[in-house]
DNA sequence: GCGACAG
DNA sequence: ATCTTGTCGC
């Protein structure tokens, strides 16, 4: 049985059945407040146990940066694949909070609904605030696909037990596609259309990479803050 | 039983 | 994710 960084046992059992109490929460519809016009991104890089989150809030048409904020929280669960929530999703939730700026969606560094009980890091935080977000990961936790999408632009579903939980898209030539799943109240087509929109040459779209690059350039602040 | 396995 | 040198390509 895995333990927490402080050795308290973790019962998966039990924590799969939230996660399925969870899932029914979430919502596959457009439900944006207004049009969009700001989203933000959420990334978080690590220090030891130290996790370090980062929400880049950026304008949805010229992608130029609105907002910054960061959140440094100790983990207080260890990474076991399809319970990434636990220990992501703490840091994520407060660093969204500290934006003073309302974005009407967020793009979060993980999978939506493209989970093993339909209920990823994405969709989790979603459902928990109550804001739409869209799940963005690397590599696929679960599910299948027909063919891999070659040309930039293009795509290809993602099917997990006869469900549509997301798809592959080739976001730049010379990258693996990276997969966006709908995290809650979106559809997959609308996560598809934003995202698509947020690319600017990079293989993620930008508010990602800025809060990528935003939580490693915290970390090093950090950590130089510290041998001195 | 054996592999796979978001970040 | 992080640890880590050099290396290939746009």
């Amino acid at each position: 049985m895995p333990k927490t960084p402080t050795g308290r046992p973790i019962d998966l059992k039990k924590l799969e059945a939230l996660q399925r109490r969870l899932a029914e929460k979430v919502i596959l519809e457009d439900r944006f407040k207004q049009p969009i016009r700001v989203v933000a991104g959420v990334d978080l890089a690590f220090l030891g146990e130290t996790a370090i989150a980062a929400c880049v809030a950026v304008d949805y048409n010229s992608m130029e940066t609105i907002e910054e904020a960061f959140f440094k929280h100790k983990l207080k669960f260890p990474y076991i694949p399809g319970f990434l929530s636990f220990r992501e999703g703490p840091a994520m939730i407060f660093a969204m909070k500290k934006l003073r700026v309302k974005p009407q969606v967020f793009l979060i560094n993980a999978h939506g609904i493209a989970h093993p009980r339909f209920l990823g890091c994405a969709s989790q935080v979603g459902v928990l605030t109550g804001q739409p977000t869209i799940g963005v990961a690397q590599r696929i936790l679960c599910g299948t696909y027909k063919e891999e999408p070659k040309e930039p632009g293009q795509w290809t579903t993602l099917t997990y037990k006869g469900r549509t939980v997301g798809a592959l898209y080739k976001s730049k030539k010379g990258s693996k596609p990276i997969i966006i799943s709908p995290g809650h109240k979106t559809t997959l087509k609308t996560a598809i259309k934003i995202v698509k929109k947020c690319i600017r040459g990079h293989k993620l779209p930008e508010p990602l990479q800025k809060a990528h690059r935003q939580a490693n350039k915290e970390k090093m602040r950090l950590m130089e803050k510290m041998e001195r």
